[in-house]
DNA sequence: TTCTCCGGTATCATTGAGTATACCAAATTT
DNA sequence: AAATTTGGTATACTCAATGATACCGGAGAA
């Protein structure tokens, strides 16, 4: 009885400690403001810089091109540059930025019912 | 045919935006390093102050302590005193913290499917 | 009585994420 | 011909988040 126990213990204690660092690592490859944003913009099928940056608000050209050179180097988005063609640059998505798609749809159905939830709230107050 | 498409970019620019801003929102509140572990943590089960601290790798007691005070504002843990009792200070999670669950289980999920992704690449590689 | 553990706090230093602003060359529009 | 758009880059700066370190009172153990 008390091997099983120790050894249950045990064994939730490294699988906490495995999806502690998980969580870490994800948090630190997705660190920052505007990541998360860009890879929701370009999934959703933007492909030109301006078109990026018009679709997130409050990111600066600065802060979009530093982003998209840095995920391009992490595969997370693919460039590519033709100057002959009718648009010149287009920014792609890779397999790998795909698969951020679950979390983002969750962090997005968060922030819809976050917002319902101030609004409800408000309104009970008022009244 | 032109109205219709119209309409229909209309709808989809505004859903958009509606995510992007839902994604920021969420963003906005979960960010930093230590948020997500240590709501992942207290509805893990832990409630003292060091088993928290123990179970997040890298964390200091001031950030610790902060975030502890900010997420209690926030409604997002409570925090009971009781000099008494055999344990004096605990934290315990709120139905809010819990509605995070999803978020943290998909980052989960990414970080461990991309520690086996970078191991089988290794293994790959190094044969 | 001294030592250690618990639950923190105070102070100072650092640093890198993000902002503001100006600028650029090529293409297109007016 | 002049203005605007596109896809950015360069420089300088700010500031909030984080880290390092030392310290604190109370409780219990050695």
């Amino acid at each position: 009885m008390f091997l099983y126990l120790s050894i249950k213990y045990i064994l939730m204690a490294r699988n906490q400690q495995e999806e502690v660092r998980a969580l870490q690592d994800t948090i630190y490859v997705l660190g920052g403001k505007w990541k998360l944003p860009i890879i929701n913009s370009i999934c959703n099928g933007n492909t030109r810089f301006k078109e990026i940056q018009q679709s997130i608000p409050g990111i600066t050209a600065r802060m979009l091109s530093k982003e998209l050179k840095d995920m391009e180097l992490n595969n997370l988005v693919k460039r590519t540059e033709d100057r002959d063609a009718v648009i010149p640059i287009l920014y792609e998505s890779t397999d790998y930025c795909k698969s951020f798609g679950p979390i983002i749809t969750e962090m997005i159905n968060w922030g819809i019912s976050h917002r319902e939830h101030i609004r409800n709230k408000k309104t009970n107050t008022t009244v």
